[in-house]
DNA sequence: CTTCAAACAGAAAATATTTCTGTAAAAGTA
DNA sequence: TACTTTTACAGAAATATTTTCTGTTTGAAG
């Protein structure tokens, strides 16, 4: 699974782009069609590459609100760390989730229409897991940057 | 733009794969591909629709290490602000970077290969721009959930 | 040398997207 | 009401893309 030159270029137009066609690639690495399908499709059979998504825009779908939760649980167990977790599994406003070293648990990313629908999920989701003893909350001001694009 | 539950469904398949062709959504909403061509199309160019990209697997790429910086300026002023944006948008470790409220300015998140990497980055790249003051990093140890699907 | 495997090129076959034509229902207008 | 316009959709043709197949070149291994 060792990645040369050309996977490596490969990769850096696909995580631009999915929708670049084998034809693009090719054209912009310089080879024909054949590398380019068969390398592609070892790096999905390998799993560098994960998947292929949409990115939608958070604000026309009516999503205005971005919060980071520091999360600390009642205790340290691992029952508790996973009834936390399987429970944040489910909830689609939590887009990141980590288990973090520090002064709290978890790290917390949500996405969310507004301060009120934050509220409830404060209030009536988050806060009411069992696992869950406090919450830390660092609201987004302005989004800087913000990428799925790894560094290669 | 007011988006109706064809439109949502739609979304909602090509969040999780955007590979689907337009046969796979048709098939799966129970429509002819002119309509859900059409209706992708009018997302792509209302911007509802931002892009397409590759996920790729952080790990297989060597980058080992997550953390949060939360990063404290110098100044509040709009001149540091700016600087500090412009720097952050060229480093391509930083992979968000937010201006937030509370007891520090900006919430980043970083993605790198190993803590030798990590010291070298916030030694010689992130502490030493002038408008940096504080730099306080949360190491991630575990990650529970990470996704770009936003709910719909 | 000879064989084998890896990396590539080109072309054919299978699929997918895009464009075109047309129908039906709903909304607006005289 | 009658007419026009718009929207949403279906089906089919044209175009483009992906996938598969055949074959060449190159370099390493026996």
């Amino acid at each position: 699974m060792v990645l040369d030159d050309i996977d490596k270029k490969i990769l850096r137009l696909l995580q631009e782009n999915a929708h670049y066609t084998l034809k693009d690639i090719a054209n912009k690495i310089n080879l024909s069609l054949t590398p380019v399908h068969d390398r592609v499709k070892r790096l999905e059979k390998e799993g560098v590459i994960e998947k292929y998504v949409s990115i939608l825009n958070k604000k026309k779908l009516g999503n205005n609100l971005t919060v980071y939760c520091q999360v600390t649980l009642t205790k340290q167990t691992y029952d508790t760390s996973e009834g936390f977790n399987q429970a944040i599994l489910e909830m689609p406003e939590v887009v990141e989730c980590n288990y973090v070293s520090g002064n709290f648990d978890y790290m917390l990313k949500i996405i969310i229409p507004d301060m009120e629908s934050y509220h409830h999920f404060h209030q009536k989701k988050l806060s009411t897991l069992p696992e869950v003893s406090l919450i830390n909350t660092v609201f987004v001001i302005s989004e800087v940057k913000s990428t799925t694009v790894l560094p290669i």
